[in-house]
DNA sequence: AATTATAATGCAAATCTTTGCAATTGCAAT
DNA sequence: ATTGCAATTGCAAAGATTTGCATTATAATT
């Protein structure tokens, strides 16, 4: 591993934007700033930085998997299957049950960005 | 909705093989009963699958989307990074976090089929 | 500074998946 | 049985992603 010029403008990238961006999201906002920059390098980087643990990637069910960065302290999304709207769970609802697997399992979980889907209240009532 | 033939062969084909399959590999498997079958076909009938709460679809790690049959009772997953052991985990271990979360955020939650990564014990231990 | 080993990148081809549109099919209502 | 509607499908084109291989760039070593 060394010093990427890709892998430093994705995170600039993910930084500025701070939300959840699929790949050919981020492979345009590099592009505007490297436009020499092959594609395949964005998805072969990304690839990299999400087995460093640096960028979580995951379904929030908008058809192709999102990327964010990962953060000191993990986080979690409720998505409504019914009008989309996305709910952030604190990593303190979440880490008492992984701590359980993790005793239960013998197992250390690298899963720090959980995304379930439901319907929220609203939905709910609206069949 | 009504009934389709690519819907049937799918859970079929799903339902033989009892494992988490790559789209393309259901297609592969649909493809040797009914040749004629287009791909876009099979591509929209597990969407349409899957959006009727028939199959799920879950990142396991594997580079691509996999699809399995949804059973009466819903199931859950380890996936070990290091050697790719996947784990069983009966719902019973994770459906009163569910049930947690319900109540705290007003949500009825649909995900039934939760994939987790770390690392195995043995894995573990070979650092 | 020169050498070496390895990681990262570009490029083109292959592969996989989505999309628009027209044709077909299944289903319900006459 | 006929009709009409809407869901499903096929087809071709567009789009997205992966892959193999040659080239370049980085960082450590001599
Ligand atoms: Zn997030
Ligand atoms: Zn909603
Ligand atoms: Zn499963
Ligand atoms: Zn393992």
């Amino acid at each position: 591993m060394r010093n990427s010029s890709a892998d430093q403008l994705i995170l600039e990238t993910l930084g500025v934007q701070k939300s959840h961006l699929t790949s050919h999201q981020i492979y345009e906002g590099v592009h505007l700033r490297l436009p020499a920059l092959n594609p395949s390098t964005v998805y072969r980087a990304l690839d990299r930085l999400v087995s460093q643990g640096k960028v979580t990637v995951s379904d929030m069910g908008l058809g192709a998997a999102v990327f964010e960065l990962a953060g000191e302290k993990p986080h979690h999304h409720l998505v409504c299957q019914g009008c989309g709207y996305i709910t952030m769970i604190a990593d303190d609802q979440i880490a008492p049950l992984m701590e359980t697997l993790e005793k239960n399992y013998h197992y250390k979980i690298k899963t720090n960005h959980l995304v379930l889907f439901g319907l929220c209240e609203q939905c709910q009532q609206n069949h």
